[in-house]
RNA sequence: CGGGGUGUAGCGCAGCUGGUAGCGCGCUUCGUUCGGGACGAAGAGGCCGUGAGUUCGAAUCUCGCCACCCCGACCA
């Protein structure tokens, strides 16, 4: 038997690594701070590039490729950028046995050698906008890692678009958080809060970083999916201007936006339990798992077994049989509901007798028994969905539970404790890095969605929780990934 | 970079009052099983992280080194 799961109440962070090696999601790498994708983890990852790919393609962008490699020199041109990345960056000096003229960083984000390369292509205001995303890895030297949220090498997508105006980039950053919100809700079953980022938490290089943050089942924060706006900042270090209809010469507007391999983790952490990885259908390679019961006339349940996925399949369900013999049914049980395989079926020779199937939801881990007969697959089916969306109501419902108002300083240092704490901010840094300092809580973002500001009433007047100065917004206060 | 922990069979661990290695799971073969991590029998598998030292003799004692994990400071 495979060792047990440390449960989340005896200690959070071991129950995350458990279930990540155990429902096999990944492994650890000879070299330190990187990690091994193993198949499970990676189909959730082809999952997820699947639904983002078609809603960035909706979205009117296309994909490309930019090199690993950035000369140095690039790196350098943007100086809050560089400040930002420098002391994270892997750094190449040597190729082909000779020490390189220049050195190459491997890139920690593109933007840099995306700019240089803008410059070359935009001329006119014809030549905008520019709606480039690319997939690729990238590498931050991280001094501490975990499995999925931070490891020294990881995978995700980045957008680079250029606009002729402010107006249009703004636009898109807003776009892009949107499109991410959509994905987290609809796909991931992950409520979120949209909002944008303080000065000291934002992008080094952006004017504005908006952001999607979820609540993990620990109560802190992770943030999820980030969009910039960049302003005119790396036209200005790239030289990247373009002529208007007027004939005038502008600096164009830029954006920048990615998820990461780290929306697995936020995954992990958001619905599973202490029997491991909980997946939201839309997001498990394998929705279903048939486990026959093979005693008796094999033949027989294996036949029902057949006929019974052949027509899941053809309503879009992806699911498999497990026929091994080297294992027993209770066995697969355990095995499956581990790999958090949203339904399973159990099917046994007494089952066919009675022209019946049991089902097993792995949400809530409810069995049923249900009629075999022509409408078994349309209420699989169904069942799917009702899953995805049990998922995503039981992690608000959660969520809403755990993020409180606070009026007072000892209510805020109490709250992040338990959650989300939202309070009145006087808007200084010199106030966020006290309370970053004393409660170890950060601003996770300024809720910019119009109905979560209207539902906690963010807009109200106020004192700040901090200083008491007056104050114009409550922000989102919580302990972070 | 600080604090803690761990390196012994594929995995999890025991052995640490020195005498050349064992348990559970897994693996192989055969048989019986199969409705919540089955059972029996027979097997395979280890320069005990690494370097030095102490000793007749080191997984065990001493010192160094290395690696990884966990916890904190920087970060998607």
């Amino acid at each position: 038997m495979a060792e047990k799961i440390t449960a989340r109440s005896q200690d959070y962070n071991q129950w995350y690594i458990d279930v990540v090696r155990d429902a096999k999601l990944a492994d650890y790498s000879d070299v330190r701070g990187c990690m091994i994708i193993r198949p499970n983890g990676y189909s959730i990852w082809e999952k997820m590039q699947q639904a983002l790919d078609m809603m960035f393609k909706d979205t009117g962008h296309v994909n490309a490729y930019f090199p690993l490699f950035i000369p140095e020199s690039y790196m350098k041109k943007e100086a809050d950028h560089i400040e930002g990345f420098a002391p994270e960056c892997a750094v190449v000096t040597h190729g082909g046995g000779e020490e390189l003229a220049e050195k190459l960083y491997v890139r920690p984000t593109s933007e840099t050698i995306i700019w240089s390369t803008y410059a070359k292509w935009i001329q006119s205001y014809r030549d905008l906008p520019i709606l480039i995303n690319q997939w690729a890895n990238v590498v931050r030297w991280e001094l501490r890692t975990r499995l999925f949220l931070r490891t020294t090498e990881f995978l995700w997508q980045e957008g680079h678009t250029a606009h002729a105006t402010e107006a249009d980039a703004i636009e898109e950053v807003m776009k892009m958080i949107n499109v991410y919100r959509k994905f987290a809700e609809e796909y991931m079953a992950l409520p979120v809060i949209v909002g944008r980022k303080t000065e000291s938490e934002k992008f080094a290089g952006a004017l504005e970083t908006y952001c999607i943050e979820a609540m993990m089942q620990d109560g802190k924060a992770l943030q999820s999916g980030t969009s910039h706006h960049l302003g005119q900042n790396f036209a200005k270090a790239f030289e990247c201007r373009y002529q208007t209809k007027e004939g005038k010469l502008e600096y164009v507007w830029a954006t920048s936006w990615g998820v990461s391999t780290r929306l697995i983790g936020a995954l992990i952490m958001a619905h599973s339990d202490d029997k491991g990885l909980v997946l939201p259908p839309k997001l498990a390679a394998r929705q279903v798992v048939i486990v026959p019961i093979l005693k008796g006339d094999k033949t027989l349940v294996l036949e029902k077994a057949n006929r019974l996925a052949a027509m899941l399949r053809a309503k879009g369900v992806s699911v498999f049989i497990d026929d091994s013999e080297q294992n027993t049914p209770g066995w697969k049980f355990a095995e499956y509901e581990l790999q958090g395989i949203p339904v399973r079926v159990e099917l046994g020779p007494k089952d066919i007798q009675a022209g019946q199937c049991i089902i097993a939801r792995r949400d809530t881990s409810e069995k049923m028994t249900i009629a075999l007969d022509d409408q078994t697959d349309e209420q699989i089916h169904d069942l799917l969905s009702t899953i995805q969306q049990n998922l995503f109501d039981r992690a608000k419902a959660y969520r809403d539970a755990k993020m409180k108002p606070v009026s007072t300083y000892d209510e805020l240092k109490a709250q992040v404790e338990e959650g989300f704490a939202i309070a009145h901010w006087d808007g200084t840094a010199e106030t966020e890095a006290k309370i970053k300092e004393e409660t170890k809580a950060t601003i996770r973002c300024i809720p910019t969605d119009a109905a979560f500001i209207e539902q906690y009433r963010l807009h109200d007047e106020g004192k700040c929780v901090y200083s008491g100065k007056p104050s114009r917004q409550k922000v989102i206060f919580a302990k972070a990934y």
